[in-house]
DNA sequence: AACAATTAAGTAAGTACTCACGTTTAATAA
DNA sequence: TTATTAAACGTGAGTACTTACTTAATTGTT
């Protein structure tokens, strides 16, 4: 649905039912049929949030290859389309509007990222995984924000940090 | 004023101007006389936040030790008392609902943080200065957000791979 | 008395949500 | 093929309540 764009926008609290309604062309009364809630609109959305980024991690929680993991960790931005790019600011939005919890969701990733980095024989695999995932993280807020940030610099820059 | 609880909390527009003046104990009518509007009070939070983020600053922009300057920036996150917690968790929650750009605040610090990489001889002083404060702002959000990550291992952790 | 600080009681517009009602769809019975 | 039926789809007007904001009256201070 098209509702998905007002809530980027605007964030969850600020957009109405009557708003999205009208967005989409539809009456207000089919969306409470359809998700019951306002809140199960939004839950609806949360779900296919968890179900992308599974879908996006996948590919890295695969991978044996230590090297590659890190590689495709710090490059999985560019995996990204700017056509989604307002499905995942809205997932950040809701992150910090709702106070959801992120981290459960970044687990995978984040074990993945200890095994490769214990595998290379770093000298703290956690904080580096830590530390790799913050910066994906800050880096995806800032291009979500509309920040000045130049990340496609900075992606090079860290790939060369990291010897790739 | 303790309205600054309530919008970290729940977030400006899940916050009433009249749950405003009750957890204040005063009229509503006060608030509007103060401040004119809802966007008035909110602007006088933020305000308060822009002066706060100079305050915070001041010694890292002052200093002309490089090195110090890279670890006082490190170590800022050290800096804020856990009773300023609220405070700083509506300054971020603000950035994402209201869409400001924090960029402008953050200008003076990159600039010493580019001049000092520069005096160390880094390759990319500017490419350097941007993943430190992309992690700075990552282990602040973090935390604010009341994540699971470890901040007190994280920083020491950081400043060891400046030399520090 | 004069003047600012503060309030209680409004207001119109919006809010999430319900409900009685019509319409489309699709499967079954003739 | 048609006719019947039942569910799913969709609507629009209504609900009780909350919203940001106003204003006339009341309080406190000098």
């Amino acid at each position: 649905m098209a509702a998905l764009q007002l809530f980027a926008q605007e964030g969850y609290h600020a957009t109405s039912t009557s708003k999205v309604a009208r967005a989409a062309g539809v009456s207000e009364g089919l969306i409470f049929r359809h998700f019951k809630n306002k809140e199960g609109l939004m839950q609806a959305i949360l779900d296919e949030g968890e179900s992308r980024f599974k879908s996006l991690f996948a590919d890295i929680v695969l991978e044996t290859e230590p090297k590659e993991v890190i590689r495709k960790t710090i490059t999985i931005l560019h995996k990204v389309d700017v056509s989604e790019y307002d499905f995942w600011k809205l997932q950040f939005k809701l992150k910090w509007e709702l106070e959801i919890n992120g981290d459960k969701k970044m687990e995978p990733l984040k074990m993945a990222l200890v095994h490769a980095f214990s595998k290379l024989a770093y000298e703290s695999p956690e904080q580096e995984a830590d530390l790799l995932l913050v910066f994906i993280d800050g880096i995806a807020s800032a291009m979500l924000k509309g920040s000045q940030l130049d990340a496609d610099k900075l992606i090079p820059f860290l790939l060369k940090k990291y010897d790739l």
